[in-house]
RNA sequence: GGGUCGGUGCCCGAGUGGUUAAUGGGGGCGGACUGUAAAUCCGCUGGCUCUGCCUACGUUGGUUCAAAUCCAACCCGGCCCA
């Protein structure tokens, strides 16, 4: 199993895993695994379908998955990891990143695609923070705030580091790991997942259900995903994540293109791959680590033509356009001169940034290289079909 | 609450009345090279259907032909004192 937590716990009974396992499986008395994911975001990428992936296999070993969507703590934001006091997010946001995230799950899908197991009954438990956060009163909230010190808080890395830097802390701040250890309390979590990040947190739900005379929950800390930039945790907002719903020629070309130092983890973070049978030259590594990640997600056959038609496009080969994601130009106003069509139909993030991509000799439309930005296409027609290539990486048919 | 220092573009950080969309570094993006990687080299890096026009140096006003730069008030932060 992965890491124990906390190691120093390892002596009593109480707090090991696999005992645990085993007298829940005696007893026919299903575990209770929470995972909290605060809606922050919008997409789930593959750094979280690696916590995701070890609550299926709970559930599809009988016990209760408990996700918890933060929906409360979102708006004041988990200081972990953060160097600054984050945005605090509207009720609206969140409400919608939520619901993102539970159609992504599998909500409403056909139960093959689904994430998580949204069919069986007493293998899913969705709970709101908000129901038991939102109500508490100022009595409860010292009382919470009374049960750890200031020296504790500032002992956590993130803090202390900000505090010797300088760096602002709010106090409210201080309130998060609370919060997330008394979501532990109220949902009587036996197991809380979490990223190796969460140590601090989840030691926080344990301190809390003793206090509140519970058996404290067991921390399965799961290791973090390196994101594409190969140095930081994969994360949107760093913009290095590789989404679960890419199409498999982005998913794959993105993967194909790791670091050497990170393919190693994602070979045994993401996939079945024994690293003692992967190819050792680190490019044919490379390629059966995103070939193995994308036929997870879409499988072989799908990964099987990613991995042809990225070969064609690194030879600088046109790819057939059946194979390639398709892009609308309904947003579109003609006529529309080069720069701008890629600006319209979402590829780069302002005219100016189209302008210096296409006058970097970044865009190619069916393979041939446009360097003019004004370049003026007179009508959706003479489009419709066509490749647009922006980059290295990037390429979509025009619909 | 008092004292003091400070708030500049994605980040850090120069600039203290006038070619300033604002030196430099990081990051990012593009190009060359390569294994599509790393390293290296080159270019770009506010917005706008852009020969031009907007908006920018915490906020709002003021002085001036002219302000990121001077003045005032306010807002926010670090540190020290209480």
């Amino acid at each position: 199993m992965a890491d124990l937590f906390p190691s120093g716990d390892g002596e009593d009974p109480d707090n090991d895993l696999a005992l645990r396992l085993e007298i829940s499986s005696k007893q026919k008395s299903p575990l209770r695994i929470k995972l909290g994911i605060d809606p922050t975001g919008s997409e789930i990428h593959l750094g979280h379908s690696i916590l995701f992936r070890r609550l299926r296999a709970f559930q599809d070993a009988g016990h209760t998955a408990v996700l918890i969507i933060g929906d409360f703590t979102a708006r004041i934001g988990d200081p972990t990891g953060k160097s600054s006091t984050r945005v605090q997010l509207t009720e609206e946001e969140v409400k919608l990143n939520a619901k993102t995230y539970l159609h992504q799950l599998g909500k409403g899908q056909p139960q093959e695609k689904a994430i998580l197991d949204f069919a069986t009954p007493g293998r899913l438990e969705i709970r709101r923070n908000s129901e038991w956060l939102a109500g508490l009163g100022l009595n409860e909230v010292i009382d919470l705030l009374s049960t750890s010190t200031v020296g504790q808080m500032l002992a956590k890395e993130d803090f202390s580091k900000r505090y010797s830097s300088g760096v602002p802390i709010s106090i409210h701040e201080f309130l998060y790991p609370l919060m997330q250890g008394y979501d532990s309390v109220m949902v009587q979590s036996d197991i809380e997942l979490g990223g190796t990040d969460q140590k601090f947190n989840v030691a926080m739900g344990r301190d809390l259900q003793r206090y509140f005379n519970q058996r404290p929950q067991f921390g399965l800390l799961l290791p973090i995903l390196v994101g594409l930039d190969g140095v930081q945790k994969m994360s949107k907002s760093l913009e290095n994540t590789v989404g679960l719903y890419e199409d498999p020629l982005s998913m794959y070309s993105k993967l194909e293109k790791v670091s050497d130092e990170a393919v190693n983890s994602y070979l045994t973070l993401l996939t079945e791959v024994d690293l003692n049978e992967a190819p050792p030259n680190p490019r044919e590594r490379q390629k059966l680590m995103a070939f193995e990640v994308t036929a997870s997600r879409h499988g072989y056959d799908a990964a099987n033509e990613a991995q042809r038609n990225a070969e064609k496009l690194v030879a600088g080969k046109t790819v057939l356009a059946s194979d390639v994601p398709e892009i609308s130009m309904t947003e579109v106003k003609f006529p529309a001169k080069a720069f701008y069509l890629l600006k319209a139909i979402g590829l780069s993030s302002s005219s100016s940034e189209a302008r210096r991509q296409i006058q970097g000799g970044a865009f190619r439309l069916d393979g041939k290289k446009i360097t003019e930005p004004n370049m003026e296409f007179l009508s959706a027609l003479e489009l419709t079909g066509k490749i647009v290539q922006l980059g290295k990486k990037t390429f979509r048919r025009l619909i």
